[in-house]
DNA sequence: TGCAGATTTCAAGATCCTTTCACATTTATC
DNA sequence: GATAAATGTGAAAGGATCTTGAAATCTGCA
């Protein structure tokens, strides 16, 4: 179990990043302020910080600063949309990314794990990923299945990615939404479905998506 | 014994789930407005607080970011079904679950159980149950016996859980009936016969449903 | 602007699940 | 044992949920 602390003023999206976080597997520490994490820094071994940068007192580049005196924890920023702010400030200081606000639940455990693996953080390096015949190239973006390419778009491969991070799970068409589409999507249920098919179509026999009636679909690993 | 907080202006709404979550070993508070719930707050120690949102006088949100500036005790919101409410602002505000109404009692035990095992108010996170030669994979929503798997439909599912919750003890088809369809059920009450029948014969020999005469039906474990 | 591919919506049809009903069987009681 | 009440069971109607193809809409790009 890893250990990510969150650092910012709104406790709305201290709540927010915790629960989706809570979700993924992830133990969660949350601070209001760089004051508050320098405290939780001292007690904890964390693994990972994600931090705004707009915060009254001081910002999220001085408590980038001061954390990185004494840890080379990999830090993530958040900022919200259309806010001024220095992307390669940001890099220098040794933050490790950073993401925009809004953003989807999927896209911020996406972009952890990315971190957590360039940063040595996560042990397996999942640059390509094999399950059954379906293996992936997460580098080059690129998905095969019995040794032939095939060309997913970009839900699709949102989809067979999220599927293959929660594999053997049942998962509802709304989780799947939450989680690839973003929390803000109002659109309907039955969208899901279409891309099942095509992915289903794509990924050709073998019977990976499976439908649960009645609650949603699971991505199921064949006997090995 | 955890105790909940009830907050709906409807006295039926709350007594109902009063006696749902009673019956679940919860001990209930309610409130029929925001005002009340403040004074019960300060006095007791809360573990989540369920809350309507659609209510008179102070709505749901203004209710959750009132509690928000004082405690971070888990939310669960209640919408009614069709009603316009929006999804992220209750996640922002700091709610931790929403459930669209009508719900089974069921389907309230399951969430407010994810919610307190997310928040860290429960310890154990049960997500694979064996019972004899039955073993059960939540998160898969998948069932065996005797290692083979067998597909149960929804109704054959939720029954064979809440039986394992409640096993050795004699339940009535009208329990079942309110538990798993909910409250709102009008069909026959020998609509459980038929589904017995289907979960009696999928999870085969061992007689684990046994048929109390002129009661109801009982999940009997098998002896170790 | 116009195009091509991607995404979403829609609705008919297929499929599976749920419920009901009628009748057989079992159980309790006298 | 006879009777009434409760339970078991098979079949079939009725509902609900998925699948699928086609059309509509959106998006990025030249």
């Amino acid at each position: 179990m890893l250990n990510i602390l969150i650092i910012d003023d709104e406790a709305d999206m201290r709540h927010l990043i915790e629960m989706y976080l809570g979700n993924s597997g992830f133990a969660c520490f949350s601070a209001e302020s760089g004051f508050e994490a320098y405290g939780i820094l001292e007690n904890n071994v964390m693994d990972l910080v994600i931090m705004d940068i707009m915060m009254p007192g001081e910002d999220g580049f001085e408590v980038c600063s001061q954390i990185r005196k004494k840890s080379n924890v990999p830090i993530i920023f958040l900022s919200a949309k259309g806010e001024e702010w220095d992307k390669v400030k940001a890099l220098q200081l040794g933050g490790d990314d950073y993401i925009v606000k809004p953003f989807s639940p999927g896209e911020l455990v996406a972009r952890i794990n990315a971190v957590l693996r360039r940063t040595g953080g996560l042990k397996s390096d999942m640059d390509s990923i094999r399950i059954g015949k379906v293996a992936i190239d997460m580098k080059a973006r690129k998905v095969s299945v019995a040794e032939k390419d095939v060309t997913l778009t970009l839900k699709e491969y949102e989809l067979l990615l999220f599927f293959i991070e929660h594999k053997n799970q049942a998962l509802s068409r709304e989780q799947l939404l939450e989680y690839i589409w973003g929390i803000d999507y109002t659109g309907s249920l039955r969208t899901v479905d279409t891309h099942i098919k095509t992915l289903r179509m794509k990924l050709g026999v073998g019977d990976y998506i499976q439908t649960v009636w009645g609650v949603g679909y699971k991505f199921e690993v064949p006997d090995e």
